[in-house]
DNA sequence: AAAAAAC
């Protein structure tokens, strides 16, 4: 198999490159006119029908490198029922959604039917595109399959199919869905096919499925790394020594600070931080898998519209999503695997922006620092100190454990000071809490330009908030999956949480007639639940 | 020590 290297243009246009009419049109209105490297060396051989091999990360134009050239090639022909004329793969739902969200942004001269199939959401709205027949089908391998054995799916027109995040793919576990998929596809298909790296697997994956492909490789931007200052920050290892931490870098960083993922290892971290995090009053929002699909959207959208100001997530976010403009990325845990540190701070710093990046270590962390330090080629320097200096956190916690050492429950007696008041006191009002708060942080909250907007914005954060929370009591009782599962579904609107003690909801109740009504913010409502 | 993805 040949395939020939094709290095970066300089200095192109898009009108340079070969797409159609239409297509320049909408990427003018967006606002483009010079293409990256991935999008000057891709875009003129995939509309020449050829495969392409793009060895590139995200935020190197990527998405838009194979979406334009799929449009234009689009515009001749027209799709049949249940036989979509194009297939792109995404590992995650939330690129996927991505993707469309490009189609729907650069298709808006063309008459496309686009189709969304990932899973977590109803199959019905997903069945009716299929049937009507889709230009182009977004997928994650899993529903994907799920429809295709339903028979709503014939996978034999396919004339363009994307590989997404191939390695990303290979760490998740989906190579044997992929092979599957591309068997079905018939190979005189077009394959774009890109990842960031490219392991040995990935490697055999594109000699079996590419045909001389054309090799699009980006330099790996190195440049990435100096523009995001990177510190690591000392800290105590317990949980509520790890949130004082970060509560009093936020702080500090407030006046600079524009938005921030907050990173942490587990999905339960990610709901601990997050309840602790709206407790002090943090503007914040929590993004991991097993939340239900309509909150993550939920949440994304309102961080992605700066209606959320903190999102704490899992690295379901690390890789890909493209959030422009992002100033700080924290890392409540230490990555246990090096290049998700990357993908982790190049959530920040992006299209040559400056960044942001601090990193809570532990004295038990040293081994997964010294791996990131490694794989980056720097020391990373330390904000404030290095672990010599940590002062152990004592007290009760650092005593005998009590029972067999079964682990704790964030919330209980060892938490942090202020859990514990909150804890006691219930419906404690906002007037108390808000002295702590950073200056900066109220004074947002009052700075909406209108207020009717913004009580539509909240209403809607508050709602995922909500579900959020309920989509962890689910997660924790799948055994009574029938009554939970049954009204999640199409449902749209929060439901009552009864899987809590009538007494805690009692106290709920009495909280809401002191005036939030049913909006009561979620942070007053898991006052007990933690 | 994890996360993600179908039901």
């Amino acid at each position: 198999m040949s395939s020939d290297t094709t290095t970066a243009q300089e200095a192109l246009t898009f009108a340079d490159l070969g797409l159609s009419p239409k297509v320049l049109s909408a990427v003018t209105d967006a606002g483009y006119t010079q293409p990256t490297p991935i999008q000057a060396g891709a875009i003129p051989h995939a509309l020449l029908g050829k495969d392409v091999l793009g060895i590139a990360q995200t935020g190197t134009g990527k998405t838009a490198s194979f979406v334009l050239p799929m449009l234009t090639r689009l515009e001749k022909g027209r799709a049949r029922a249940r036989m979509p004329r194009t297939l792109i793969l995404e590992p995650t739902r939330e690129l996927a959604a991505q993707v469309e969200e490009n189609f729907v942004k650069y298709g808006k001269n063309h008459k496309l039917n686009i189709a969304l199939l990932i899973g977590g959401v109803s199959f019905d709205e997903q069945d009716k595109k299929l049937e009507r027949g889709a230009d182009v089908l977004i997928a994650t391998p899993g529903r994907l399959l799920d429809h295709r054995e339903r028979g709503k799916l014939l996978l034999n027109g396919v004339e363009i199919l994307v590989i997404d995040e191939a390695d990303r793919m290979l760490d998740m576990g989906f190579i044997p869905d992929i092979e599957r998929i591309c068997e079905m596809i018939p190979f005189t298909r077009q394959t774009l096919f890109f990842s960031a790296t490219m392991p040995p697997e990935i490697t055999k994956l594109t000699e079996k499925f590419l045909h001389a492909p054309v090799r699009v490789e980006v330099s790996k931007a190195a440049s990435a790394a100096t523009n995001i200052i990177q510190r690591l920050v000392k800290s105590g290892s317990k949980p509520w020594d790890k949130r004082e931490t970060l509560r009093n870098l936020m702080k500090a960083e407030d006046a600079e600070l524009k938005n921030a993922i907050i990173f942490c290892n587990r999905k339960v971290e990610v709901s601990e931080l997050f309840r602790s995090l709206l407790k002090y009053d943090f503007d914040a929002g929590a993004l991991h898998g097993d939340m239900d699909q309509r909150a993550r959207m939920q949440m994304l959208a309102n961080f992605r519209d700066g209606k959320l100001r903190y999102l704490v997530a899992s690295d379901v976010a690390a890789r890909g999503l493209d959030i422009p403009d992002v100033s700080h990325v924290f890392n409540y845990d230490v990555p246990i695997h090096a290049e998700d540190y990357v993908h982790r701070i190049g959530r920040t710093g992006r299209a040559g922006r400056s960044g942001k990046s601090f990193t809570i270590a532990t004295k038990t962390d040293t081994k997964y620092i010294d791996a990131i330090e490694r794989l980056i080629g720097t020391k990373i320097e330390w904000h404030d100190g290095d672990l010599s200096t940590v002062v152990a956190s004592e007290g009760e916690d650092d005593a005998p454990r009590r029972g067999k050492g079964a682990p704790r429950r964030a919330g209980r007696k060892d938490d942090d000071r202020k859990d514990r008041g909150e804890r006691k006191r219930g419906g404690e009002h906002r007037a108390g809490r808000s002295e702590e708060v950073a200056p900066a942080v109220v004074a947002q909250r009052h700075e909406q330009p209108d207020v009717a907007e913004a009580a539509v914005a909240e209403n809607g954060e508050r709602r995922a908030r909500k579900d959020a929370i309920r989509s962890d009591n689910t997660e924790r009782k799948s055994s009574d999956r029938n009554e939970q599962r049954a009204p999640e579904r199409g449902d749209t609107r929060p439901q009552r949480d009864n899987s809590r003690p009538a007494r805690q909801r009692h106290q709920e109740d009495n909280d809401a007639t002191v005036g939030f009504g049913d909006d009561m913010p979620a942070f007053m409502r898991i006052v007990a639940k933690v």
